[in-house]
DNA sequence: CGGGACATTGAGTGGCATCAAGGCGTGTGG
DNA sequence: CCACACGCCTTGATGCCACTCAATGTCCCG
């Protein structure tokens, strides 16, 4: 249940020592001392309910965050008043980054679910890593993660087509549960389809047929927001250049 | 002329103080004395002929890139053979820095012309940027300028249209001309009308078109490499959601 | 002057968006 | 507990934008 992950999450003493996902946001190169000197510099971690906005597109920047539990959602919005959705924010992951630039954020952060943040100040982060040098290459390391996540979503929205887009998008949410030893199989999507259509370039009906033709093709097993992949083989398949699956129903 | 500034920049000192660009690539907080403990990290610079690549994709990572003169696209290449260009770099901007996240080139950088490059490699990056905390800050501040041009391509791929996307880009590069003090009505394209499109995610055959109806339309003189912006005020409108222009000659 | 890469132009097609209608699940108030 | 409404999702029909295929034009370089 979530509000049993989040409780078990609240009872974990304050610390990044004893954070269960310490190895997710600082994965490397910290030794003990600097993880307490990290410690003392990370303040309470913060709760949003469904919808709640962690931080808007222009707000100066404060500090940046790590997901505990629950999940983001990060979108720009252009003057017309529609938006694109950057990226989907798991636990362990890390927001905020694109404020380094100018100090004030380019982009909103929306919570999926009730989710819990860790929150880093800029006031501390500057003397942490001036006095932790480990964790000033590790914040950087997380930094060009992004980029090289955001280099991935441009090949997929450059270069594939709307199958190979989703497909793409399945493999990678699958591997992330992977990662924090969630089933890699059954995915429970926190986002809604208009989020998954925007996130990848596309309308809503047409990542409705698509959820719709890699059942048919026993690919998938789709029941709102449960998507249990049957078939991860066809499924990575279908994120190369693979033909497009049958449009009827019971043609194959 | 190209060969001319090549020249100018072959002149100066080889010294980031004394550098035309030092304001681009390094625009704020380095004092006097953390400048030359920059200089002596930054390493003679390379020369690269049109076609030549700086880094591949999958190499290890020794040194971040500044661009001096000239020009470079950056590329991925999926299994399959195919590409997508992630961007091209003009003088003053930084290069590699997708390979922080784990010591290895996460794409191509190839010269589009004779380019010049500085290098700072990674034994001294450490080194000085333990040294230098102001540094620490800028480059987490340009890595972060990095990932937010990245979410505006990522914007222009998954909600703006060909004609958008095309216009778009013209004014992104005319801006970057301003930026380096040359002419932002002249562009002088140095990249193929192949890369364009692969960079827009389209083919080139739409690309050729939409330069010609925008010149049809009194907005652009397009000559081969040679594109004047004879309207901005005209472009600037069709990078919201204009309708498109008319196909036929005469039309208007 | 000839070859080849790059660029332009035209005709036809297809994939995805748009428009429209209906199903399903959830929450709310009576 | 049920009725209703609303948002989310699905499904179908149609149209259009950009891709594909093909041919010609243009520049550059040997």
């Amino acid at each position: 249940m979530e509000a049993g992950t989040v409780l078990d999450l609240n009872q974990l003493r304050r610390s990044c020592g004893s954070c269960a996902l310490h190895e997710l946001c600082l994965p490397a190169g910290i030794d003990r001392q600097d993880m307490e000197r990290l410690d003392t510099a990370v303040r309470d971690k913060r709760t949003l309910d469904r919808g709640k906005l962690l931080f808007r597109q222009g707000d100066a920047f404060h500090a940046l965050y790590v997901v505990r539990s629950g999940s983001l959602k990060t979108y720009v919005e252009n003057p017309a008043g529609d938006a694109q959705i950057l990226g989907f924010s798991l636990p362990g992951e890390i927001v905020g980054v694109d404020a380094l630039a100018d100090d004030r954020h380019q982009c909103s952060a929306e919570a999926l679910e009730r989710t819990s943040i860790c929150e880093l100040p800029y006031s501390m982060m500057q003397q942490v890593t001036r006095d932790v040098p480990s964790l000033h290459r590790q914040l950087m390391r997380v930094i060009s993660r992004e980029v090289v996540a955001e280099q991935s979503h441009l090949v997929m929205m450059g270069r594939q087509q709307a199958q190979e887009r989703l497909a793409t998008f399945l493999r990678s949410l699958s591997e992330r549960y992977g990662r924090l030893s969630r089933d890699t199989a059954t995915l429970t999507l926190p986002m809604s389809r208009y989020d998954i259509a925007n996130y990848l370039g596309l309308v809503v009906e047409t990542v409705s047929r698509l959820f719709g033709r890699m059942e048919d093709a026993g690919i998938l097993s789709v029941n709102r927001k449960t998507v249990r992949i049957l078939r991860p083989d066809l499924l990575a398949g279908l994120c190369g250049n693979a033909r497009p699956l049958p449009r009827g129903r019971e043609a194959g």
